[in-house]
RNA sequence: GUGGCUAUGGUAUAAUGGUUAUUACUUCGGUUUGUGGUACCGAAAACCCCGGUUCAAUUCCGGGUAGCCACCCCA
């Protein structure tokens, strides 16, 4: 027999069961906060026509979409939630109520080279508002908001949710008469925290770029202080561009909003350098990084896009959204080991009768205990040895094990052993509802 | 797409051009048929594939494949 690879694909994850429940509960904790705000649940396919992904995709992501042809369709997996989307937006038009609010925590496929925090599969916790024909400015607050509120609950303190507005830099350009350089320059700017600014200032003007245009790019990428003193000094710039000032006044009506809405100061902050790769987002853009693991780069990121589904209807789909990394922040929280799965399964009680009359009685308490909501298992593993069945609730880590023997049919009570103390009593079902609900 | 590194039981590792390939963890069985975690005894379990050099290759060389890491890009 040949012997075949048992191992999954390299970028795909796959989680050990205590992992696996940890893993859930993040997701969980996303997903209630997304509903708190909220934001309706959305499920589409993993897999798409592929004409649908490439009339959006372009460049450096088409090379990474996964193809396939079944029959004679050539389809292809969905590398992001947001173009499903806007599928979904354009086809269910006439039945959504807009400003349409979504979310969805699912998986996406990108073909690219794993590598550390780098996955071929992998989850995304999406959030988008979509308004028709307009969508007010005011919306673009509501998604720090929520990504704040999604963090603290997570456990976080020491994040910050980076702001930029895309129109401050190309309103620069276009004062600059830059604007075809500017896909690249961007790119080179969006390195400035790993390369700093003099490799990036050199790299522009051996690449062409007059030194006075540099020196003015980067008196605006300088600029340094509070949220406040960033959009004063934005202000005082000698830059005559009408779409320069709309991206000012933008990213300062966000401000001014977060702060009313009562977001601490210390998780959000203008970052003129953030960039984002992604050319459909138009206005303000948010990346999201933990500063003590700030080697993981962005865990969250998204922005203001004008027109959604331009490629699937005629309707005008202005949105605002984010993404959180949701396996890239896991897998890397769990090596950093900021976090630790040390639940085995949500058991909370193992019953085990211990010879074959104790079995009906046994089977009546574990359903008496799971109508009363307690994870409960039975164990009538009669051929192995007892010890071997309790060591099932050690190695699970379920607290407690009620035993049903001879004696306790006799006295019509069940044995309670609380595995961690190792203490045991005799005890009815009333006290084991309370004993259960002690903990 | 470009580059660097690695490949030994399920996992993590050691050694070796030549007889039975080390150790630990895990798994299974037992010491202990109404009680787990600790201890002791035992069992199962591996040299990625193809070719070359050699009397002999898991070891050296070449290729393949896979994995890790970095760049690019991104979550």
């Amino acid at each position: 027999m040949t012997k075949i690879n048992t191992k999954p694909l390299s970028g795909f994850m796959e989680l050990k069961p205590a992992e696996q429940i940890l893993f859930d509960k993040i997701k969980e904790t996303i997903e209630k906060n997304y509903q708190l705000f909220g934001f309706i649940p959305m499920d589409n396919p993993l897999i798409e026509r592929k004409e649908v992904l490439f009339a959006k995709a372009g460049g450096e992501t088409e090379t990474q979409i996964y193809e396939f042809r079944k029959g004679d369709t050539d389809l292809a997996l969905r590398f992001d939630l947001t173009v499903p989307l806007a599928r979904y937006v354009a086809d269910n038009y006439g039945e959504l109520t807009f400003p349409f609010k979504r979310y969805q925590i699912a998986k996406v496929y990108r073909g690219e080279r794993p590598q550390a925090g780098r996955f071929r599969e992998f989850y995304q916790a999406d959030i988008d508002i979509i308004g028709d024909e307009t969508l007010d400015l005011n919306f673009d607050s509501e998604i720090p908001a929520v990504i704040v509120k999604v963090f603290n609950d997570l456990g976080f303190e020491n994040f910050t949710l980076r702001i930029n507005n895309r129109k401050i830099f190309n309103g620069l350009f276009l004062d600059l008469a830059l604007e075809k350089e500017s896909e690249w320059i961007m790119q080179i700017i969006d390195k400035l925290d790993r390369v700093g600014a003099d490799m990036c200032q050199e790299e522009l003007k051996e690449k062409g770029i007059h030194f006075k245009k540099v020196d003015k790019i980067f008196n605006l990428l300088k600029l340094k202080g509070t949220n406040l003193e960033i959009l004063e000094n934005l202000k005082k710039m000698e830059i005559e561009n009408e779409i320069f000032d709309e991206g000012v006044r933008e990213l300062e009506l966000v401000i001014n909003n977060l702060q009313s809405l009562g977001i601490k100061e210390k998780y959000f902050e203008i970052d003129l350098t953030i960039a984002r790769g992604l050319n459909y987002y138009t206005g303000t853009v948010y990346e999201t990084r933990l500063n003590d693991y700030s080697e993981i780069g962005s865990v969250c990121s998204g922005g203001r896009y004008d027109n959604l589904a331009s490629e699937y209807t005629s309707k005008k789909l202005p949105g605002v959204g984010i993404s959180i990394g949701l396996s890239r922040l896991f897998d890397q929280l769990l090596k950093k080991e900021v976090i630790k799965s040390n639940e085995s399964t949500y058991t909370k009680i193992l019953i085990l009768p211990m010879e074959k009359n104790a079995k009906e009685n046994a089977l009546e308490l574990v359903s008496k205990l799971r109508d009363n909501n307690i994870p409960s298992e039975i164990n009538l593993n009669f051929d192995k040895k007892l010890p071997k069945r309790i060591k099932y609730a050690d190695k699970l880590n379920i607290p407690s094990v009620i035993f049903i023997g001879e004696e306790e049919l006799k006295k019509n009570k069940y044995t309670l052993k609380n595995m961690e103390t190792g203490k045991q009593e005799l005890v009815n079902f009333e006290e084991i509802l309370k004993k259960n609900n002690e903990k």
